[in-house]
DNA sequence: ATTATCTATAGATCTATAGATAATGC
DNA sequence: ATTATCTATAGATCTATAGATAATGC
């Protein structure tokens, strides 16, 4: 049963990653350590080999959300630029494949208010997870045209904007409102 | 032990009340039954005198928060008009107070994302608490100058901001970058 | 007689630990 | 010999129900 060290690095690599999809589509109480280990093909047991607590996972999963989420702006930064980047990525924020699949989404919007319970545990990741992507927004917007001066502090209107506008919509559920709430964020925020 | 018609309703009220600050405090899955109940001074066993599921209870609790939201800026328009009435909103969703005590705040920052994955049970509160909002900041937009066909879509692009903000502001725990996204929200949503 | 509340508990979780197993790696 | 994973379980929840109690209200 025991596993070579490079299969012991996939395993915890794919419980991060499958903790990471489970805690952004039920939050932190409805990801349970049981359901993260049988969803990574592993049973309960050998959690603890990997990780020293829930906590610690929560961490890690926490951490390797964002990493995506700036991953998959810096890709559309390398093939089309920043503004071509900021474009994409306002446009898959508030897409209805984000909104309707959360685990693969935003983990401020999946679980911001779980991270706000728990600051020391996930205060750190939130801080570092948000400064990335905010950097990557206001390159976006430079590029755009927006000010220097005045680009960090709007990056970080057009995340907030973007979190409470996913929020909202998946509260609403499908509905004439939920359609008037990401219209009235992609009218501002959206270029095409 | 058995108590007068209206005494049931004081219970009754008492428990909705308290659970929509255990609710905002804790989330969903924290806010169990038993320590409602305990917070309402009663035990857990009278509380399906009352209701007939947890459900039950989230969603007359979800309506309450909801009411106390839009009754604070009616009574603030009742004395000082829609835009004093929007201003103050704004000052007190973004406050320190609103950010460190979720319990008597904004139900949206509070367990949005919750509500999200129990759509039936939610979904109707939060379109009717969202709509109340909206015409209430919408009025206040009016008041303030904006185009009445703008005012709603600025209505909803303020309230989104506001959650967005305040859910970020708490994931990231007092810090410069807390500081930041507040101000960032409140130079562009603040009057004076 | 009805009923609001209490104590007690059944059944189903959840986190974390203990001990067994079987394969790696010194 | 070490260790990654498994089965099993302890102890602590949580929702919901059952039965007892004591006071209201017909």
């Amino acid at each position: 049963m025991r596993k070579t060290r490079e299969q012991t690095a996939e395993s915890k690599a794919k419980i991060v990653d499958t903790a990471a999809r489970l805690l952004r589509e039920h939050g932190v109480a409805g990801a349970s350590i049981a359901d993260v280990m049988a969803a990574a093909g592993m049973t309960q047991g050998g959690f603890y080999r990997h990780f020293a607590s829930k906590n610690d996972m929560l961490a890690a999963a926490t951490r390797h959300a964002f990493a995506a989420m700036a991953g998959g702006i810096d890709r559309d930064m390398d093939t089309g630029g920043a503004e071509a980047a900021l474009a994409a990525y306002v446009a898959r924020y508030l897409s209805r494949e984000h909104i309707a699949h959360p685990g693969m989404g935003c983990p401020a919007a999946g679980f911001g208010a779980d991270a706000g319970r728990m600051p020391d545990v996930l205060g750190t990741e939130f801080t570092v997870g948000a400064e990335q992507l905010i950097t990557r927004v206001a390159a976006g917007l430079i590029a755009r045209g927006v000010a220097e001066h005045d680009a960090r502090a709007e990056a970080i209107r057009t995340l907030t904007m973007l979190i409470g506008t996913v929020v909202m919509a998946r509260a609403l559920g499908a509905s004439p409102l939920q359609d008037e709430v990401i219209a009235a964020a992609t009218a501002v925020l959206a270029t095409d």
